[in-house]
DNA sequence: AGAATTACCGGTAACGCTAACAGAACAACC
DNA sequence: GGTTGTTCTGTTAGCGTTACCGGTAATTCT
């Protein structure tokens, strides 16, 4: 095998080439206009054949600002790892992002692993290497690495999380409210045992569609009981085992709130048991999934725009990029919006649509 | 609104601030035993004082390893367009990839946007900027970026791509051959009109999967008839028009071959049109996406162990890390499973489980 | 024609850091 | 006390690239 060494073949070696100097060459490279027609097709037919790619140390070394200023200009993305886990939450905002930096002509770093490790000289170990100064940060971290990254010169764009100083931008979304809504609808429709299946409580996700329910809950006055609340693995099984259990109950709740993915497992937990949705049981979903309008019956559910989130959040890292310095810092929240399908027994079945998503500034 | 300039304070200010040298200051950055206590602890406060982070292209570009060699492990990976388009698939891959490198003490970094653009200047953009040597390539790319990208020394792990050249790891899925099991299944249940919908034929995993669907009409000597084959949109949306479409001609194929996220948009549209699965139409996915055992019915399918391949991928460039010099490279192929679930007509409808995946080596 | 531009190209000095060597300081041996 | 070690610390010389300035040569202007 050969030695696999970063590459060997440097300005030096093209300029030595061509019998031109390094710094002809180096304009070349950074596609400078004052080079000769002559030397200019020269010094590209030699670094085609020898294969020259710039070290990008060296040029960021040199140039303060990561890469070229104009041309490469990048944003990285760094997930933290509740995100990661999460799965329709991660595919979402990603899809947004990456969507969203396509038509742009920069690029986009998707660093990940921003965990709970929080040693002085540790913490921004993915960071020191980013190559980047932009950077947007999804889900929740700690208010100390925020300030400490925004103390050495980098510029933020939070997703899902409150800025917790003033000088960086955010993209959130009321998850808290989102239930709430969703559950009120449910209660509206005559529900009194309101059921909610979710992932662990210690995800902060989990944990915020909790209390929106409660909320809806404790405004109808109706009892909080225990046993109405089902957690389990965050997936369709974990929702068809959640569903299983309290359909096996003496008594059985009427209607199910949960986030899609483990509501579509809850659906054929239901289906299975010979009874029908949403006449026996109606269920509410969170999160608007693709395919969310696709199951049968159709899922009422809330649609968060995390694509828009996404997007959102490229557009102010671009923002932060180009305005520089009279960049205005803002917080967007966006919102939800309650997707009236079959499965709540409200509003009759649709032709099934894509899912969508408004905002608000 | 401070200058967000990128850290100003160097190894050089923290020196004249403890009065030391810089080369001291550099060792105790770097962990190095041959400091005096007394020093060090000077160098710690004075660093912590100041917020002082190396700066990595500096240290790059004397150290040729890109970061430290040792504690900076960084694996890139990088999706190729036409990837980032298809939704389950690279969440499949994704997800493998992240969830491997969870229980890897290296860093990850997903790079985003290697296009069919092949300017001789251009195409290595993203790469240009990567801080590593260590690249998992995802999707189809040209076999000379390949060879270029090994010339500048990168050590590379290609995904669903056949290696061009010898000295690099590959991990593919036969999905011609997969496409060609799940039709071939179809024909011996007996349909002899079997269609097929798609995404579009420019994307080469759709053409694969054409051509095993054609391989399997031909060796049943059955007609290939172009109405047999409907192209739309790669998403549940495209599958339900293309199934319409399919559906309203005056003859009606009784199977449909696709893939899981079009077929779930196709069973709707099936449902609507108040025919039945699989009686009156069965139909069989490819992907075993974790959804595909929650549709009604539970969908019959091709499982493609997509995270394992991502898995796969990275354990491939943890032993070219590790391994270096006498790394042997290979190129593994994942097993498709066909997956019978209820909608293909054959077998009974099983309990929901978690989609499974087999690997041979 | 001479001056003033405009193209083009090359030299030099960094950028912030580390490898390698060379010193200083300090202990311990004969 | 000199000599050998041993531990610590400083000096020098780059890494590959670009900014900046200074030159020619070719053009244009007055």
């Amino acid at each position: 095998m050969t030695n696999p060494q970063r590459s060997p073949v440097r300005l030096k070696d093209i300029a030595e080439h061509t019998g031109l100097s390094i710094m002809t060459v180096s304009r070349v490279v950074r596609g400078r206009p004052d080079v000769g027609a002559a030397r200019r097709r020269q010094v590209l037919d030699a670094i085609q054949r020898l294969g020259y790619i710039p070290n990008p140390a060296a040029r960021q070394l040199v140039t303060r600002t990561p890469a070229n200023g104009r041309e490469e200009r990048i944003i990285g993305a760094i997930f933290s790892r509740e995100v990661v886990t999460a799965h329709s939450y991660f595919a979402g905002i990603i899809q947004g992002i990456a969507d969203e930096a396509r038509h742009w002509d920069g690029h986009l770093l998707f660093g990940y692993g921003l965990g709970e490790s929080t040693e002085s000289l540790e913490y921004p170990k993915m960071l020191r290497d980013m190559v980047t100064r932009w950077i947007i940060l999804v889900g929740k971290v700690s208010p100390s690495l925020v300030r400490q990254l925004r103390a050495n010169g980098f510029s933020l764009v939070l997703v899902d999380m409150r800025p917790p100083v003033r000088d960086v931008d955010a993209v959130v979304c009321d998850d808290a409210m989102g239930a709430y809504e969703a559950t009120r609808h449910l209660v509206k429709l005559g529900h009194t045992k309101v059921a909610l299946i979710r992932g662990s409580a210690r995800h902060p996700f989990f944990s915020a569609l909790t209390s929106g329910y409660r909320r809806a809950l404790a405004e109808a006055h109706l009892p909080q009981q225990d046993w109405l609340v089902a957690e389990a693995a965050a997936s369709p099984q974990g929702g068809y085992d959640a569903a299983e259990a309290l359909l096996t109950r003496p008594i059985r709740p009427t209607a199910i709130f949960t986030n899609d993915d483990m509501g579509i497992g809850a659906l054929r937990a239901i289906h299975e048991r010979g009874l029908r949705v949403p006449q026996d049981v109606a269920v509410v979903g969170y999160d608007d999934i693709e395919y969310a309008a696709y199951t049968m019956p159709p899922l009422t559910t809330v649609a968060v725009p995390k694509e828009e989130m996404g997007r959102l959040a490229v557009r102010k890292a671009i923002a932060q990029m180009e305005q520089a310095e009279d960049h205005v810092f803002s917080t967007t929240v966006v919102a939800h919006t309650l997707v009236i399908r079959s499965s709540c027994g409200a509003g009759a079945a649709a032709p099934p649509r894509p899912h969508t998503g408004r905002r608000k500034s």
